[in-house]
This record gives C-alpha cells, structure tokens and sequence, in this order.
DNA sequence: CGCGTTTGACCCGCGC
DNA sequence: GCGCGGGTCAAACGCG
C-alpha cells in the first residue's frame, strides 16, 4: 500500500485526454510522455520507456467507453479537444482508418506519397504507435501528431470533402482513393496544425516567460518588503524591551532548541524529530525567503533576533499547516499520485464510518509530506485526499505536478488568508489575474489552523456546492467520469474550473474559455518551485484573454496543462468537466 | 529478514 | 478538569 509510485497501476485510475496537446509546451520532458501517451492512446500498444505513460496508457483505454461509430458529441466542443475524447471515443474507427491507410501504405506507394508519416514511416514502418512516438520525439513535430490525430477526427467529419478529392478518380480503387484523399487532407490539416501550434507555442512560451519574470519581480519584492517589516520590528522591539535580546544570549540558545511550531507540532518528544526535519526543510524551502536561523525559542526571541525569518517561518508553518484537498471518484483505496507514501495511522474519523488513513511521504527521509486519504460518508466511491507539507527532495514528473500543485495550493490559499501584507498583495495579484471577475480571494478567512483547499473532481457543474460547509468558496468543474488516479492531472482543470466556477464565492465568473487559461496560469504557478507563486502578472492576464479568445486555443492548452500535470488520469476530456475548488478554513470538510 | 501495514496507546488541542 | 476527537507513535503482525 505504501509505495505509491507513479508507476504503479491504479485499476481505478482514469484516462487523460488532454494530455495530446502536450506539444504546446515542445522544451518540456512531459512533452515526450505526452506524445508516448498519445501514442497509446492511437495504438494502444503498451507503454515503453516511461512508466507514467504507461500507467497512463492503461487508464486512458480502460476508462474509455467503446467508441461509438459516430464522432462524440458534446465533449467535441474544440477541435483540439476532439482530439482528446475524439481519439478515445473514436478510437476504434481512428483505428480503422489508420489501419486501412497504413496498410495501403505498405502495399502501395501511392500512400507513401502523401508522405504524412513519412518520418516515422523510416523509422518504424509497421508500429505505427513507434512512428507516433518518434515523431513526437523530436521537438518540433511531436506535437503536431496530436494535430494528426485531431485531423483523423476531422477527416472523420470530412467524408464530402474527401469524396470530392476522389473525384479526382486518380487510383482505380476506390478504397485507396479515398484513404489517399484523407490522407491529403489530413495533410493538409497537419500543415494547418504544424503552424498553428507553433504560433501557439511561441505565444505560450512568451506568457510563460512573463509570469517567470513577474513572479520572480513579486517574491523580489515581498521578500523586500518582509525585510523591511522585519528591521521595523527589530527596532521597536529593541526599544520596547531593551537589553537582553540584543546579545541573542538566551535567544541564541533556543535558536538551537526545536521550533514552537504551533499546534500540531512538536506536541510530543516523538514530534521533536519531526520538527527538526521540518526546520530543515523549511531552510532548504525558504531559499530566497528565509536565510539563516530557522527556529525560535519563543515569539519575542524569534522576533528580536530576526523578525523577517520569524515572519517566514511562521508563514511557512502555515503553509505546512494548510492542506490540499482532492475530492476524487476512486475504486482504489489511494490515488496514485507518483510519490511513495508509507502509511503510519488509521483512524476512524467521527462522522464517517470509513477509516481514514495516515500516510507519510517516504521518497525521502525527513520529508514533511503527508496526506490523508478517507472515503466520502456520503458518497464512498469518492476518495478524499489531503495533502499538507512541502516535499523536500527531487520529485518523478507524475509526483511533480501534485507536489508542486499542493504546495502552491496552499500558498495561494495562504496569501488569500495571511493578514500579513503579503498575504494581501498575494490575494489582490491574484483577484486581478487570476480571477479576474472575482472580488477578491483575500476573504479567506486566515485564523483557521488548518486552512484547506478542496479540489473537488466529483461535482458537476451545477451549483450544488453552495451546499458545501461554511466558510469555502467552491469552485465547481465538470468532471467526472471516473476518478482521477493522480489528483495532479486534475489540478489544471481544477483550477480552470475553480476559476470559472468561483462565482459561488466571489462572484467570480468567466467563460469556459477564460477558465481554460486561467487553468494555464495555475499551472504554471503551480509548477512553480515552492515560492510565492500565487501571483498573477496582470498582464499576463490580458495575455491569456487574447489567446483564450480562440475557443482552440483555450481547449488546446487546457489539454496541454493537464498532460502536464504529467500524471494522471483524469476523467473528463472536455471543457464541460466539473471540479470543485474549495477554500476552508476548517479541518476537512467533506467528511 | 526486511519492509510495510495494522492497531492500540498516547499526546495534544479544544470545547464544555 | 474532563471528555472528545484528531493526529502520531511504535510494537506486533504479515508478506515476499
């Protein structure tokens, strides 16, 4: 139960759809997972190298319904994200197709002309799932396969067009004319794709280097703005209290002494280790941040001898004390989400009659990870996972997106809550980019010793989250099929749809299309290395509304993020999916 | 035998 | 002060 790998098969785990659009982000590994997924996806042939994808592989073709013979409907909303679903539900007429073509092209030459594949086909002349690969692999055309994909899909739609080609009545056979036709269109489509997707690319990168830029101009300046505040303090402390602080005599001593974190930690000698590995933890997180002493024998002392670290310590403490939580339909007892965790308590949890168990992250030792998992009361296919704590050490792509996601999720959360002026830039940064139509985040309550978000995956779009305990906001996505194995492959629809949905909050209200972006941004903040990434430039913001503008581009790049996310499964395919985001300020709320 | 899970006990915070 | 509930520990147990 423990090793939680990211290769590790969750029967229950979902498919991804998204993840054929990986190609947008061509300087990334995960592109090369992707297009191995995808390759799955068209062959179905079994994973090679990376073992995510083929976790991933498995998912995707067991969560897929049989295709119908005709294309599906409303998940078919964008052409990108026909892709997706196209590729699932129509899979075993793509097949068909592809088989016909593939095998023609074999046989004849004429096929070969059309030269879509033809890259792959020096390569790998019969594994067309190896072709798919290879082409994915070198940077500029993978992505582009996807494209072919969607352009099976689109041929599909296209039989006048194609009939017309024939008409042309170059082959004898029919049935060649018509594959060659498709083929040529499909061609053209690619062509069409190619451009397109590194015009988008271009743009991707771009944004995505303005909100490295930004953020990195944001901590500069709240790390500035917490050193001021905290020579401030300094100051008026050392007027207020005089002597004995200066020397850092006692305070000096109990820099040594293990951290008072509140609460929960160090309730117990046996904390003391915890605690320990916590303040190293932080050291190494803070980075930037925090430099220096990280402990502190009591407020006074902590202050005096250094407010700002005491300030981001104590922020840091929050953050471990803040917690992610994944609402997910699940028939596996843990979702899989690329980290090892060794399970170290059950418990039954009053009001739920399933127990909820303890697990602890054992990729490496001292890691302050940990996260619940417990089954709905109400409802016991839905698997709740709460995340809390920062890893510190080198995470597997399929672990990398959850880690990043909580880690930023709680920050978010934090900078939403925290009455520190920080929290406060934090929240409006992302009120105005971010959320855009929203008010404001910042209402967040901030006292709650365990400020949660809930990442619901199981709602769908209905407003029945008002329903949700008091003092969250939720932000209701589609979803739901099947439950996601890696929470983390939700989490950029999750954060799409909690953008879109935060109207119960806030107000917040956006077009599926704006909520796709959104997700972008999230995600990108969430793959952020554990800083303040909660902030959103605004201009990056006005960025993505230009781009979100094309419907294509909004699903592409939903598709795009979610594969990212590397992991996992993920059951909706469309922009129609339904998550919750849920900000709480009381302990887990879904029990 | 090592590793992971199970499970009862313990600690702590909180509310009454 | 007491009880409750959440969270954690660690010995016992099971499995490969």
């Amino acid at each position: 139960m423990a090793q939680g790998s990211g290769l590790s098969i969750d029967p229950s785990s979902s498919s991804h759809h998204h993840h054929h659009l990986l190609h947008l982000f061509t300087s990334s590994d995960r592109t090369q997972d992707l297009s191995l997924r995808h390759c799955h996806k068209l062959k179905l042939e079994p994973p090679q190298p990376q073992p995510m994808d083929c976790r991933e592989g498995l998912n995707v073709f067991s969560s897929i319904p049989t295709p119908p013979p005709l294309p599906p409907p409303a998940t078919i909303q964008f052409p990108v994200n026909l892709n997706c679903t196209t590729t699932n539900h129509e899979h075993d007429q793509e097949h068909e197709d592809d088989d016909r073509c593939f095998k023609s092209d074999e046989k004849r030459p004429v096929i070969d002309e059309m030269d879509f594949f033809a890259s792959k086909k020096d390569d790998q002349d019969h594994n067309v799932a190896q072709t798919y690969g290879d082409d994915q692999k070198d940077g500029f055309c993978g992505p582009e396969h996807f494209n072919v994909n969607t352009g099976l899909h689109l041929l599909t739609t296209n039989t006048s067009s194609d009939q017309s080609i024939v008409d042309d009545g170059i082959s004898s056979n029919s049935g060649e004319k018509r594959v060659k036709n498709e083929l040529a269109v499909l061609h053209a489509e690619l062509e069409r794709m190619n451009s397109e997707n590194q015009r988008l690319r271009d743009l991707v990168d771009e944004v995505t280097n303005n909100y490295n830029n930004l953020q990195m101009h944001l901590v500069t300046f709240m790390q500035q703005q917490q050193h001021q505040k905290a020579l401030d303090n300094d100051e008026v402390e050392a007027d207020v209290e005089g002597g004995n602080k200066i020397g850092g005599g006692p305070n000096g001593e109990k820099m040594d002494q293990e951290p008072s974190l509140s609460s929960s930690e160090g309730r117990d000698p046996s904390h003391s280790r915890i605690s320990k590995q916590k303040q190293e933890d932080l050291l190494r997180e803070n980075d930037g941040l925090n430099q220096g002493s990280q402990q502190w024998g009591g407020p006074n002392k902590v202050s005096r001898l250094n407010p700002s670290k005491e300030v981001d310590q104590a922020t840091e403490a929050t953050i471990r004390k803040a917690r992610v939580s994944v609402r997910a339909r699940s028939e596996a007892p843990m979702i899989t989400d690329g980290c090892q965790w060794r399970k170290y308590g059950q418990k039954m949890a009053k009001g739920n009659p399933c127990p909820r168990a303890y697990y602890r992250c054992t990729m490496a030792a001292g890691c302050p990870v940990r996260k619940q998992v417990q089954r709905c009361a109400e409802d016991r296919t839905i698997l709740i996972t709460t995340y809390e704590g920062n890893h510190n050490h080198p995470l597997p792509p399929a672990a990398m997106a959850m880690a990043s996601t909580t880690s930023s999720a709680a920050r978010m959360l934090l900078s939403g809550s925290m009455p520190s002026a920080d929290g406060l830039i934090n929240s409006n940064y992302l009120a105005r980019t971010l959320l855009p139509c929203s008010s404001s985040m910042a209402t967040i309550s901030a006292s709650a010793p365990f400020p949660t978000v809930t990442l619901d995956l199981t709602q769908s779009p209905n407003p029945l989250q008002l329903q949700r305990p008091q003092n969250q906001f939720q932000l209701p996505f589609s979803n739901t099929q099947q439950l996601p194995n890696s929470p983390a492959a939700l989490l950029p629809q999750i954060f799409s749809q909690a953008f879109y949905n935060q109207s119960k909050f806030s107000g917040l209200q956006m077009s599926s299309q704006d909520m796709e972006a959104k997700a972008q941004l999230g995600n990108q903040a969430l793959g952020l290395p554990p800083m303040h990434n909660q902030s959103q430039p605004g201009t990056m913001a006005d960025t993505v509304n230009a781009l979100t503008s094309d419907p294509n581009f909004t699903a592409a790049l939903a598709a795009a993020i979610s594969s990212i996310f590397g992991g996992a499964s993920h059951a909706n395919n469309n922009t129609n999916t339904n998550a919750n985001v849920t900000t709480s300020t009381s302990n887990n709320n879904s029990n």
